[in-house]
DNA sequence: TTTGAATCGGATTATAGAATCTGATTTAAT
DNA sequence: ATTAAATCAGATTCTATAATCCGATTCAAA
C-alpha cells in the first residue's frame, strides 16, 4: 500500500480543518472532533495535542475546555499542518527511492516528479486557511 | 513521515530497472540485485519472487539460475510494477483523507490533486522500459 | 547419479506507525 | 474547599510493514 500523507497527518489536516470552520475561539474536546471527522479518540487527542507545540492549534483545560486554533486562519496554511507532522522529507526524496538523484544523475522520473512535486507543495501553501474557509465548511457540514 | 511508494514498491522498481538495463535474459541472483541498488538481500529476493507472479520478473532456480524480465522491455511500464506491488489505492484516495471526497462534495484540494493524481499517474505509464532504457543504464552505472 | 549452487516459499522476527489506556493536572462552578 | 469536566503526558498495546531465516526444491555440470 502507498500513502501521501500518514494517517496522523489526515487526521491532524481533518481536525484542523474542522476547527477553522468554527466560530473563532470556540472550543471542541478530542472527542467531538474524532466524532465529526471520524477518527479514532484518543489519537486524534494526541494529534492536537502535538499541533499545540506549532502553536497550530491551542487547547485550554479544565472545565469548559477544549481545542481551538491557535492562530488566525490568515496565518494557518495546509503545509504548516503537513510539516508540523510529517515534515518535508516527501518534498525532498526521489520518487523511485535512488540515492542520490540529482540532476546529473537523474532518475527515469527525477524532471516530471520535480514539477509535479513542486505543484504538490504549490497546493499545500498557495491559500491559507481562511481563503479557504468556505471549501472547508461545505466539506465539514457534508460529514 | 511520508511516503510515496512503499519500501517495498521502491526496491521493485529499482529491482527491475536494474535487470532491464542488462543484456537481455541475463540471470542475476537476488544478492548480486541487491548488492547494487543497496537495498536488504533476503528482502530484495522476496520482492523479486513476488514480482514472478505477475510475469514481469522471471527466475530460474539451480545452478547458474537468477532473476531476469519477464517479458519484452517494450511490454513492461512502471505502473505494473507499482500496480504489482502497491496497488491503485493512491491513485483513488482522498489526498486529506476524507471518506466520500467527490465533485459534489469536494475537499480543498480535490481538483488540484486530481490533475497531479493523473499526471502523475501519466509519469509511471507513458513510457516503457525500453524507452527509458538509456535514461535507466545511466542511472544503474552510476550507482 | 551425485554434488553444489541457486531459487523457492513459508515461517519467523523486528521495527515503526497507529491506536489506546491511565493517572495526574488543570480549571470553572458550586 | 470540593467536585466534575476536561486536557496533558507518558506508558503501553496493537498492527502492518520491513526484514530475515531456513528447510525444501530445482537444476546443470562433472
Amino acid at each position: 500500500m502507498t500513502v501521501i500523507f500518514s494517517k496522523k497527518c489526515e487526521i491532524g489536516l481533518q481536525a484542523v480543518l474542522f476547527l477553522s470552520a468554527q466560530t473563532p475561539n470556540q472550543r471542541f474536546s478530542a472527542a467531538e472532533v474524532a466524532k465529526k471527522i471520524n477518527a479514532p479518540k484518543e489519537f486524534t487527542s494526541k494529534i492536537l495535542q502535538d499541533l499545540t507545540g506549532s502553536k497550530i492549534v491551542a487547547s485550554k483545560k479544565g472545565k469548559f475546555g477544549g481545542f481551538y486554533l491557535g492562530r488566525n486562519p490568515k496565518d494557518i496554511k495546509l503545509i504548516d499542518i503537513v510539516i508540523a507532522i510529517d515534515g518535508l522529507e516527501i518534498f525532498h526524496k526521489c520518487v523511485l527511492g535512488f540515492k542520490g538523484c540529482s540532476v546529473e544523475v537523474p532518475c527515469p522520473c527525477h524532471d516530471k516528479w520535480g514539477s509535479l512535486r513542486d505543484e504538490t507543495y504549490k497546493m499545500l501553501s498557495s491559500e491559507t486557511l481562511e481563503e479557504l474557509r468556505d471549501s472547508v465548511i461545505r466539506k465539514i457540514d457534508s460529514l
